[in-house]
DNA sequence: CTGAAATGGTTGTTTATGCAACCATTTAGT
DNA sequence: ACTAAATGGTTGCATAAACAACCATTTCAG
């Protein structure tokens, strides 16, 4: 039985967008199957706070790309596994930080095995030259979407 | 105010999902703003109609890369909206074809021309081989992630 | 200082998504 | 033919996402 045979001039919004998904699904069933209660859109927020761990959410929501109410959720999800925590900044009554839990901390390596399999399973048989150009492009595409519309 | 300075080493599928959003985003503003109550996530499944006519739920997952039940309410959603509409496969009673109505079929030329704007405002300062180049590297993994489950 | 605007988060609502469990209908195995 | 397995769809459940409306707290204008 044949694919789709219309492929060729999918356009690119499809694309990237089944990509997305794919990937995304992939990394879910990896976290699962090895064990971790955790999602690969918590792991956005995390991978973040691994980074630079207290970070507002707004903060949060700016380099996720999400709005702010799916954080707002995604922080509760997440503070309920243990996650993270908030703490209400002293400065500005009107913030919350976001700080790891040690659990939070500690699932770092972890992760990063089951992250390294998914991307090694998603780029098999992908030129390095064309994986760095496919990533410039996305990043710019993101720029553009983003810079334009919601700066505040 | 610097960027995040660690965007440099930031992983593939964090570029290709917050990518995904930032258009699914635009996309979904640009239909909206036009005066369409449609999705991106039901474009997806229109333009599949539009290729093909009368598919069935197993089909339209297959080449949307959703799972069968986001299939069973998309479609629902699509119906009560008056743009598809559900008939059984007299050869086989398990399957269902979905069809495009009257309005399915005539939004294709409305949506396009937000579909374009859409694309265009992505891919402004993008050059055109760097574009095929990302397309051809996400179709590829979209491919790596959904024909060969397992690492060989 | 005081009222208005801006800002950061939360809540309500609608849509989307996947997994597991299920039902109904083929299709196979014997 | 008749049970067992596979297949296509649906439902229950939990998570995720965005928009609008809202609240509380700055910040700004005068």
């Amino acid at each position: 039985m044949k694919k789709n045979p219309h492929n060729l001039e999918e356009s690119f919004g499809s694309i990237v967008g089944r990509a997305g998904r794919a990937m995304a699904n992939r990394l879910n069933q990896n976290f699962s199957s090895a064990g971790y209660d955790v999602t690969c859109e918590q792991w956005a927020v995390l991978n973040s706070l691994w980074k630079k761990n207290g970070q507002s959410q707004k903060e949060l929501a700016g380099c996720t790309c999400k709005d702010k109410t799916s954080i707002t959720r995604l922080i509760d999800g997440m503070q309920k596994r243990k996650l993270v925590f908030r703490t209400p900044d002293r400065e500005d009554a009107r913030q919350k930080f976001i700080l790891l839990t040690g659990k939070g901390r500690t699932l770092r390596q972890k992760l990063l095995r089951q992250i390294e399999k998914t991307l090694q399973e998603a780029q098999k048989g992908v030129r390095t030259g064309d994986l760095r150009t496919c990533k410039d492009v996305l990043v710019r595409v993101t720029k553009n979407l983003t810079e334009g519309s919601r700066a505040d």
